[in-house]
DNA sequence: TATGAATGAGCCTTCATTCAT
DNA sequence: GATGAATGAAGGCTCATTCAT
C-alpha cells in the first residue's frame, strides 16, 4: 500500500498526485489512507523514510567494518548503485524529489548542466585509475559526477556561511586535483 | 519583476507560489504577468533560462580560454562559487528546483544524506592537496561533494542503462581513489 | 439537482450562469456537481438530453401508431404543446438553446422577426380550416409559424448546399400555396 | 470593421469571441471599438441591426406593392433565401445567434430536431404543389420547414398565454392539413 | 485621435480533508 | 474498521473595460 503511493509519487510528483489516484491505485480507500499516515505529506515523508533506510542498510550491509577503507568504499558504491538499479520509484525520490521529472520544468535546468559539464570534458583527458583515454561515455559520466559534487559543496557551503570561498573552491579543486596530479 | 518571482519561487518551490502572490510581490496586476509570461510554467521557465545564462556567462568569462587546464578549472569554479554566493535565489531553483525545501519534505532527505556522507569521513583522513590533515569542517565539505557526485552519476547512469554497474562504479572510485593514491 | 440546473440555463443562458449559482441554487456543493457530470458543458448536456428524451416520449406516447396520418399528427401537435407548456425551461434550452433570451441581445432579432411576419398576414386573409376568416391573434400564430418554417428550411438548406434555391422556395411556397389553393 | 466583428461573432458565437480578436481582425485598436461601440454588447447589437435591416429591405424590394400576394410571396421567400446564400455571417447570427455551432452544446439539440422530423416523413408522401411523390430530399425540407413552424409557433404561444392550447394546436395542424386535403 | 499598458472581477476546476453511515 | 458522499478553499487563467500618453 505504500509501495502504490511511492510509485506514484516517484513517477508523477508530489503534487501531481492526488489521494484519489493513490487510494486507488493501493486498493483501499481515502479514509484508510488518513488513517494510517494522517496526511498526503506524512505519507510522503513515510515512504521517503523507508526508501532512505534501506538504502542505508544495504549499504551498511555491504561495508564490512574489518575491511581496509579502499575496499569498504568500493563495496558501499556498488551497494548504492544496487539499490538505485533496483528500487527505481525510491531512488527518484530520494535524489529528484519533485523534479518534476518530464515535465518542462526539468528540461532547463538539465540543458544547463549538460553544457556545464561539457566545459570539464577536457579535464579528464588523462584521467588516472584508468590505463588508456577515457572513451566519450566515460567523460560524460565523470563530468556528470563532479557537476554534482561541485552542487553539492556549494549547497553545504550555504548553510555554512563562515567558510570563505577561496576555501570550498580549493577543496572541490582538490577532487580535480587529484586526478591532474 | 522577474526578480520577485524568481525570489518568491526559490524560497517556496513551484507550487506553492501562486501567481496571485508573485504579482502582489512584484507590484503588478495578474493578467500582466500572463501578458508577459504567458503561463506560471513559462514565467517559471524564464526565470530559470536568465539564472542559467548568468551562470554559464559568469564561468565563461572567468575562464580564459588561454590558460592551462587547471587555471580555466580553479578560475571556473570561483566564478560558480561567486554566484552562488550572489544569486541566492537563482541557485535555488537550479539546484534544487523544486526540491520543496524548507518544507518538511526536503528534511528526511538531508538527513539521509548526512548520515551517509558521514561514512565517508574516513576517506578524507589524508587527502592530499592539503598538507596538513583536514579539519572536521573540510571533510564535511568534501564528503558531501562526494555524495553529491554520487547522487550526480547514478542519475547519469539512469539515462544510459547500457553501462555495466561495475564500470560506473569504477568511475565513482577514482574519484576517491585519486585522493587515496 | 439536475433541474436547478436546467432552469437556471434556461433563465439567463449558459454562459451567464455559473457553477457556483447552480450548486447554490440545488442546495448541494459545487464539487458535487463535478463529481455527479465532470463539467459545466456535460451538466448543460445532461439537461438537454433529458428534456429532449421527455419532449420525444411524451410524443411518441400521444401517437397512436395505428392511427391515420392526421390523427397521429393531431395527438403529437397537442402532446409537443403540452410538453411546451408544462417544461418551460426545457422547451427554452431546446428552442433557443444559447439564444440569449432575455438579455438585450434578443429583442433586436425579436423585432425583426415581427416585422417580417407582419408581411405575411395578408397571406392568411382566407386561410382554410377555419370557416370564417382568421382573427388578428391567429394571423399572427401563422405569420409567426410560417417565419419558423422560413427560417427552418432556410438552415436545412445550408446543410444542403446542393439544392437550387429555386427548389428550397418552391417548397417553402407549398405551404403557403396549400393554404391559398 | 464592423463586419470583421459580425464574421467573428458568426463563425464562434458571442461569448468565445474576444474584443482583442475583433478589434486585430478589424486591424484597429480596442479603444477604437469602445469608442464607436461603447461595449461588446452595443457593438453585436449594431451588427444585427444592421444585418436585419440588410434583409429586411432586400424582401421589400423584391415584392412589388402592385403584385398579387401569390407572387410577392414567391419574390419575398427568393429574397430571403439569396440573403441567407449571400450573407451567411448575417443570417447566422440572426437565426441562430449564439447556437454554438459546431460546439458540443448544439450536437443535442440538432439530433432531437432530426428525429422529430422524421416522424413527419409520411405526412408529406402526397403533398400537393408537386405531381409526383416527394423525393427524400425534399421531405426532409419540408419536414425541417414544419419542425421550424411548430417551434415558433410555440415560441409565439408562449407570449400569448391566453390562447387555448388547442387552438394553436388547430392552428398548426390546418397547416399540415392544407397540405392533406 | 488613437493606443499600449494595465486591471478588477470572476469562472471553471481540483484537491486535501472529513463526516455519517 | 471501512467507506461513499460531501465540501471549503484556492488556483490558474481570461476578458471586458479603462487610463496615461
Amino acid at each position: 500500500m505504500l509501495d502504490a503511493a511511492g510509485r506514484a509519487f516517484a513517477e508523477r510528483g508530489f503534487h501531481a498526485v492526488s489521494m484519489d489516484e493513490i487510494a486507488a491505485a493501493a486498493g483501499i480507500s481515502k479514509p484508510m489512507l488518513y488513517n494510517y499516515f494522517g496526511s498526503k505529506e506524512r505519507l510522503y515523508i513515510a515512504y521517503v523514510e523507508q526508501a532512505g533506510r534501506t538504502l542505508l542498510d544495504d549499504m551498511r550491509k555491504a561495508a564490512d567494518p574489518a575491511a581496509p577503507v579502499q575496499a569498504r568504499l568500493s563495496a558501499g558504491i556498488l551497494a548504492f548503485l544496487t539499490y538505485v538499479d533496483e528500487h527505481r520509484a525510491g531512488w527518484a525520490l530520494l535524489y529528484q524529489e519533485a523534479t518534476n521529472q518530464g515535465g518542462p520544468l526539468a528540461a532547463e535546468v538539465a540543458a544547463l548542466r549538460e553544457r556545464i559539464a561539457r566545459m570539464l570534458y577536457p579535464l579528464f583527458d588523462d584521467w588516472p585509475g584508468s590505463d588508456e583515454g577515457l572513451d566519450e561515455t566515460a567523460c560524460e559520466a565523470l563530468a556528470s559526477a563532479f557537476v554534482g559534487a561541485g552542487e553539492s559543496i556549494a549547497n553545504w557551503w550555504l548553510h555554512h556561511p563562515g567558510e570563505p570561498k577561496e576555501r570550498v573552491a580549493a577543496l572541490l579543486l582538490s577532487f580535480a586535483g587529484a586526478a591532474a596530479r
